[in-house]
DNA sequence: TGAAATGTTGGGGCG
DNA sequence: ACGCCCCAACATTTC
């Protein structure tokens, strides 16, 4: 006779250690039925791009290798949730179901009609943010739209420690496991390869795309790397975009987003583990730079909140008189963007390190956003889109939540006036002009006084094209268009 | 987590 | 010697 099971159903917490839900559900008693379930939805949805895809199913297929080493195993349910789960309770006998809240308005909405078709009690924790939505509000009782004040009291607020495994061996054995199948009516071209690493021919992935190892260990090595070499210059560094290397391991950034974007690293242990290494920081620089980071934690927590508060930024302008905004609609112009082939070295560089490796620096994404947003004036949600589609961090608040920022249209945005120059923000963060001739071969034997300006060479490089703008009319154009509304609304 | 336009200053060339 | 002009270099303001 075996006990009833608990279920845990991971979503954007696919790791063992520290996890809230999976910890109480160790602490019910009952072995727990670990349970993953892919909606074909994600994909038809376009919510989830391809690269993201690929590094959330190597994650899944380290997850489910270190649950096998303990005698059970990850149960894999391809469908909608609310079918799939109210099946695999009946055939599985469970006596509850435990998760940790997804606070993203499409998956709290499904969450909360769960609880509906669910014969057992469910258990929601909050575990992916540090502080959930709500509890970092004013006095007046409404949530913060400003960053700064924001974060004053973000500060001020206890966080709570990690916690300790539930109990050894406490997972359902994996034979049990395999009997439970249900019956699930969806059909969809996209097969879950879990019995190995799927590789990007399976997903239908145009090019040579490299994806970083996903796993639960990984993360937590590269927490540890960072705060050991990295974190204590990291003001300047994250900045530095020359510093890139092709395995990522000596950058200036952190490259924790792609783990906490899908749980294999836990906020508490990575905000922890700063909070050592500020301690430990023997100089004021190195103590800055790890609150520097810090900081960059707490942007994540704003915009969540943000999109939970208000989730119609998710469709439009956080300040609604810019959904009046006069965009462009040039398909020539978003193509030659997203292929990097607008003719500016340090535009094209980024858009092409991003279709090679799933991810780019912050300091990228803010200049290419500029970009698209202030000198082409097209439209920030195209932009917003086309990162979701090759990010393997991307997440639908802080993805919105920066682009909002960069087209001067959100919360705490720059204000519409401040317009990147590529070149001076190329001279500046990629002063050799290394970045560029990384990702950009034809411009190699470029001489770095023209690197981010090829254009102004006597006889500029073949293969490259010539900038698809000039960028004082643009200026101008987008002054006028962002002038419009202003005016308009002032009236 | 800018950049361009405009204003001011001061050294040096030159009549 | 002096005033005038030019124009970096820096500062301020404007977008």
């Amino acid at each position: 006779m075996t006990t009833s099971p608990v279920i845990h159903w991971f979503r954007r917490d696919l790791r063992l250690h520290d996890n809230l839900a999976l910890s109480a559900a160790g602490a019910s008693g009952s072995p727990i039925l670990p349970v993953f379930i892919f909606d074909p939805k994600m994909i038809e949805s376009k919510r989830l791009g391809l690269p993201r895809l690929a590094f959330m199913l190597q994650a899944l297929k380290s997850l489910d290798d270190t649950l096998r080493k303990k005698g059970s195993r990850l149960w894999m349910g391809y469908g909608d949730p609310r079918e799939l789960l109210p099946k695999l309770v009946k055939a599985s006998e469970a006596r509850a179901v435990y998760y940790n809240r997804d606070y993203t308005p499409f998956a709290y909405m499904r969450d909360r009609a769960l609880e509906d078709v669910l014969s057992v009690p469910t258990h929601a924790y909050d575990d992916a943010l540090l502080l959930p939505p709500g509890s970092v509000l004013k006095k007046s009782g409404d949530p913060y739209t400003v960053f700064t004040p924001f974060k004053r009291v973000w500060l001020t607020l206890p966080i709570s420690e990690s916690i300790k495994m539930p109990v050894k061996d406490q997972f359902l054995s994996a034979g049990v496991i395999a009997s439970y199948t249900v019956e699930t009516r969806v059909k969809s071209k996209w097969p879950l390869p879990l019995e190995r690493v799927p590789s990007f021919d399976d997903l239908g992935l145009p090019g040579t795309i490299e994806v970083p190892k996903a796993s639960e260990r990984e993360a937590s090595k590269r927490l540890d790397r960072f705060l050991e070499k990295r974190v204590h210059r990291y003001t300047d560094g994250r900045n530095e975009l020359a510093a890139l290397s092709n395995d990522d391991t000596d950058i200036g950034s952190s490259f924790l987003s792609p783990y906490l974007r899908f749980g294999m690293l836990s906020p508490r242990q990575a905000y922890w583990g700063m909070q050592a290494a500020a301690k430990e920081a023997k100089k004021e620089k190195h103590r800055v730079s790890v609150e520097t980071w810090l900081s960059e934690l707490v942007w994540r927590e704003f915009y969540m909140h943000i999109l939970h508060h208000f989730p119609y930024v998710a469709k439009g302008s956080f300040r609604q008189q810019y959904d009046k905004l006069e965009w462009r609609y040039d398909a020539e112009d978003l193509s030659a963007w997203k292929e990097g082939m607008t003719g500016f070295p340090i535009i094209d560089a980024a858009m092409r390190h991003l279709k090679t490796m799933g991810w780019m620096p912050n300091r990228a994404r803010m200049i290419v956003a500029s970009f698209l947003t202030k000198d082409l004036l097209i439209d920030w949600r195209e932009g917003e889109r086309y990162f979701m589609d090759w990010l393997i961090d991307g997440d639908p608040a802080a993805n919105n939540g920066g682009w909002q920022w960069s087209a001067g249209t959100g919360t705490d945005a720059q204000p519409y006036f401040r317009i990147f120059n590529p070149v001076s923000q190329g001279e500046k963060f990629d002063p050799q002009g290394a970045y560029v001739k990384r990702w950009l071969p034809e411009l190699e034997t470029v001489p770095t006084k023209y690197i981010h300006e090829p254009w102004r060479m006597p006889t500029p490089p073949k293969g490259y094209p010539a900038p698809i703008v000039e960028r004082t009319l643009a200026r101008e154009r987008t002054l006028a268009a962002f002038k419009a509304v202003r005016k308009q609304a002032a009236s």
